[in-house]
DNA sequence: GTCTATATTATGATAGAC
DNA sequence: GTCTATCATAATATAGAC
C-alpha cells in the first residue's frame, strides 16, 4: 500500500473513533447511530463496518482510546516522587482526577452509561479497564483509612463509588446543572471549585485553607 | 363504561407504567423498546399507543409515578418536627435519601440518563422534577454551609451535585460494582453502610461516633 | 379494551462500482 | 480506500377485526 493511503487510512479511523467516542458518550450506545457518527466525521458510512466491523468492535475501540489516556495520566500520578506528605499527595490525585473528567467528561458518561448494565460490554469494560483503575484509587483510599482521614468501619468500596460519583456526575449531568443551576459544570472557575470541594470533604481543609 | 373495564383499564395502565419505568431504567429511553415494556407488563403492545399515544409521552407518565413517591417522602422527611439539632435534622434526610435510591434505582438511573442529554426530555425532566427537588435539598446544603458544617467559600450547587452523586452512583452501577468488587450495593448492609459513609464525610462523625 | 396484521421508517450491515 | 445502492431487520405507530 501506498505510504499516502496508508496515512489517509490511519487518519479515517482516528476521525471514526474520535466521532464515535462522543457520540456514544452523548447519546449512550443505542442512541447513537453509525450513521450519525460517520456524519460526524465527515467520513462515508460505508467506512465504519470496512474498518471496525460491527457497532460493539467500534465502541471498544473508542473506549480503549478514552482510557489509555485516562491510564498514562494516572500512571505519572500515582509514579511521582512522594512530594509533601500522603495527605498532600492523595489531594494532588483528587484535584487531578476532578479536572480529568472537566476534561474528558466522555469518559464519565460511557462508564456511567455501561456500568448499569448487565450485558456483556459492562463485563468487558469492568474486566478491562474498571477493575484496575478501581484497584489504584482502593489502595489510595484503603491507606486514607489507615491514617484515620477516611472512617475505619466502612469498607473502601464505599469510597470509592463515593468519589467516583462526586467527582463525576456534576460533569455527567452538565446540561441538567446548566438548566437547573444556571452553572455551567465546565467554566473553568467551576470545576477548581468542585476540585476543590470534593478534595476538601474527603481530605479535610488543606494547609492553606486551615492556616487562614 | 362498565364498572369491570374500567378496573381492568386502569390496572393495564398501570401495568405499563410498572414495567415502563423498569425497562427504561435498564436500558434508557433508546434502548427499551415498547415490545419489550408490553411483555414485562404481560400485555398487549398494540396497548401502549392505545393508552399513551407514543413513547415520549410514556415515559413521561412513568417519570411522573417515580417522582411521585419521592416527593411524597422528601415532603414528609422535610416538614418533620425538628427533633435534635440541625446536624441530626440533616443527617436523617442524607440518611433516607441514600435508603430512599437504594430502593429505587429506577429513580437514580432515569435521572442520570436523561442529565446529560440536550434534548426536550432532559428540559422536561430538570423543569418538572428536578428543579423543585434540588431547590428543597439545596437550601439545606446552604444552611449546613451557613453553620460552618460544609465550607462556605464554594457554591452550594456543587455540594448538591457531590451529594447526589455520592449517594447514587453505588446503586446506579450496581452490576459494574458487583463484578469489579464482588460487593452487592442492595445488600442491607451495604445500604447501610453507604448511607453512614455519605452521612459521616458531609456532615463528619455524628454522636454515637464521636463519643465511641 | 384487547388483539392481529400491517404500514412506515430507521438502523446495522453488505455488495459491488469506482 | 472510498462511495452508492441495497438488503434485512427491528422498531414505532396505525387500522381494523373481535
Amino acid at each position: 500500500m501506498a505510504r499516502a493511503a496508508l496515512r489517509a487510512a490511519a487518519d479515517t479511523r482516528d476521525l471514526i473513533l474520535e466521532a464515535a467516542l462522543g457520540a456514544f458518550a452523548e447519546k449512550g450506545f443505542d442512541g447513537a447511530t453509525t450513521r450519525e457518527i460517520a456524519g460526524r466525521a465527515g467520513v462515508n458510512h460505508g467506512l465504519i463496518p470496512y474498518y471496525f466491523g460491527d457497532k460493539t468492535t467500534l465502541w471498544r475501540a473508542a473506549v480503549d482510546r478514552a482510557f489509555a489516556e485516562l491510564e498514562a495520566r494516572a500512571r505519572e500520578a500515582l509514579e511521582d516522587p512522594v512530594i509533601g506528605d500522603d495527605r498532600a499527595r492523595t489531594g494532588r490525585l483528587i484535584r487531578g482526577y476532578v479536572r480529568f473528567v472537566a476534561q474528558h467528561p466522555e469518559f464519565v458518561r460511557i462508564m456511567h452509561d455501561e456500568g448499569k448494565r448487565k450485558g456483556p460490554r459492562m463485563r468487558w469494560l469492568a474486566d478491562r479497564h474498571v477493575k484496575p483503575l478501581y484497584g489504584r484509587i482502593g489502595e489510595l483510599l484503603e491507606r486514607a483509612q489507615r491514617r484515620g482521614t477516611l472512617p475505619n468501619g466502612i469498607p473502601a468500596v464505599h469510597y470509592l463509588y463515593i468519589l467516583a460519583g462526586a467527582a463525576g456526575l456534576f460533569f455527567h449531568q452538565a446540561e441538567e446543572c446548566k438548566r437547573v443551576t444556571g452553572v455551567d459544570p465546565f467554566d473553568e472557575e467551576a470545576v477548581e471549585n468542585h476540585a476543590r470541594a470534593v478534595e476538601q470533604l474527603f481530605l479535610g481543609p488543606g494547609r492553606d485553607e486551615s492556616s487562614r
